[in-house]
Parts: structure tokens; sequence; C-alpha cells
DNA sequence: CAGTTTATTGAAAATATTTTTCACTTAGGT
DNA sequence: ACCTAAGTGAAAAATATTTTCAATAAACTG
């Protein structure tokens, strides 16, 4: 993640290595407060503000996606753990890629005639208990 | 969207009446604000504390939905217009209902047999354009 | 590899959003 | 008409996010 950000011309700096640290040993959704509590321990200096710039970032490259829950609204997951569709554990925040939504094409298809939209992209979020927490 | 109100145990007072009537004249999502701004004309002294704590009401009893966008992230349409799925044009807020996701079930009920969670409930949100504004 | 430029940083302040508190009001049963 | 509890709006508190700005440090230059 971080040499690609290099590339896109940006700096690898130590607060955007600490995050990136971070973001790739969570197989969660983060919360930003999250993000910081689990970077700082790579880098100590390391502030609220920056973990909001760089996973702003990291989202507009497509590193991460925010994903929405019903209460507490925002968080991100890392993009090639949600694959496209999210699946997520209500209580233990738990987020897994789900296979096999080719199946949704036919019907985004289908809806783009009928209703004259041009689809320009699709969230689809599955919530409920993971086996553990059920 | 009153009278039922009422069945349920609730006063239906001067300020609900206008946050309802407002509501019930928009054809899009509403963001709290944007709810405020309509119903006033409507009972001048509504505050937005009333606006939310009515619309959340209304959300319990399912007479409204949140719905997500990428950016700003929370607004409120009315349940008869998205009969459950949404389909938003990114620029005029329009939201349609879309029909036929029968067609989801098949995938969600895969879903729960692969990966053991209970799917509890499922978000789906098109997001792109529509006709007049492409 | 030191010097320089400029993106990036963290703290503080500003802005935005949502919730809580509380004294006052009013819907709706009596 | 009265009573009483549910509901109200203003202000304050709590949260969440963005902006500003002087200081820092990547990484390019020679």
């Amino acid at each position: 993640m971080g040499s690609r950000l290099q590339e896109s011309g940006y700096r690898l700096t130590q607060p955007r290595r600490a995050v990136i640290r971070a973001l790739t040993e969570a197989n969660d959704w983060l919360r930003p407060e999250e993000v910081l509590a689990l970077a700082r321990p790579y880098w100590r200096p390391l502030g609220l503000v920056t973990v909001y710039r760089t996973v702003s970032l990291l989202t507009e490259l497509g590193y991460l996606k925010r994903v929405h829950l019903e209460e507490r609204c925002v968080g991100y997951v890392r993009s090639d753990l949600v694959h496209g569709h999210h699946l997520l554990c209500r209580t233990c925040h738990q987020a897994v890629e789900f296979p096999g939504t080719e199946d949704l094409a036919p019907l985004v298809n289908r809806i783009s005639q009928d209703t004259g939209f041009r689809v320009e992209h699709h969230l689809l979020e599955l919530v409920g208990l993971c086996p553990s927490c059920q």
C-alpha cells in the first residue's frame, strides 16, 4: 500500500506508515478513533487529524472503502477485505468479503434500463451476526 | 402518517404535523436541516431538535428510512418512496424506489449458508445520475 | 551527502452534527 | 374548563470532522 502511495506522487511519511501498518493488521472495519489507537504504537506523535487525512487519501486511491452502519455512521475497511461488498457483524465489527455478486449485475442492468439512471456504483451491505456472536 | 402516530400512542402536535407535512410533500431524501427548512412554513417556532426527535421517531415506527451517501452521511426518505431499496441521484438527490429485488433473496440465502452469518438486514443502494442530470 | 523546496504534520481553533438538559407548553383524557 | 404527562425549544454539552498555521521532514537537487 505504501509503495503505491509513492507511485501516486505522495510522500511515504512515518505517520502514514503507521496508519497503513495498523490497517494492514486489522481484519475489521475501523472508525477513525480506532485507527488512531492501533497506529499510535507505531508512531507516538500521531494525531487524529492525520488519521482523517490519511484514510481519506487511501480511500480516494482505492485502498480503503467507507462502510456505513445504522447507528454510528462511518468506518473504513481495506478494499481487499471487502472486494465490493460487505458482510458486517453488528456486534464484533468483523467485515467479511462475500463471494459471487456477479448475480447483482443483471439486477443493476435491468434497473438502469427501467429507470434511465446511469448507475455509477452500488453499495450492498449485509448486516447481521457472525457465527461466534450468535 | 399522523393518524398512525396517534394510534401508536404518540401525540399529534403542531411541530410533528409540520414535519410530517414537509415530508409528505418531498419526493426526495432530506437531511435534518432540510426538513427543518421545509417544515418551518407550517410551524414557525419549530426547532432543529424537534426535527431530529421526530425523524427518529418516524424511523422507529417505519415511516421513514435512513439513507447513506458517500460524502454527507445521513438523510431520511419516506419509506413508501423507497420500499426497501434506494436508487439515488448523486446530484439532484432524487430517490427512486426500484422494483423487483426478490432476486436478492437467493443471493442473501447463499451467503448466509456459506459464511454462517445470520443476516438481519441488508442495505442496497444504487447511486448514479438520473436521466435529467446526465 | 548537505542544502533546499515543498508536501506533510500536529495542535488548536473552527465548523458541523447530534444529544442532553431543563423549565415551560400543550394535547387530549377527565 | 382542568390536569397531567408527553412534548417542546433554547441553550449547553457531547461528538465528529475540517481548517488554519507554524514547524518539520521527505525526497529531490546539485
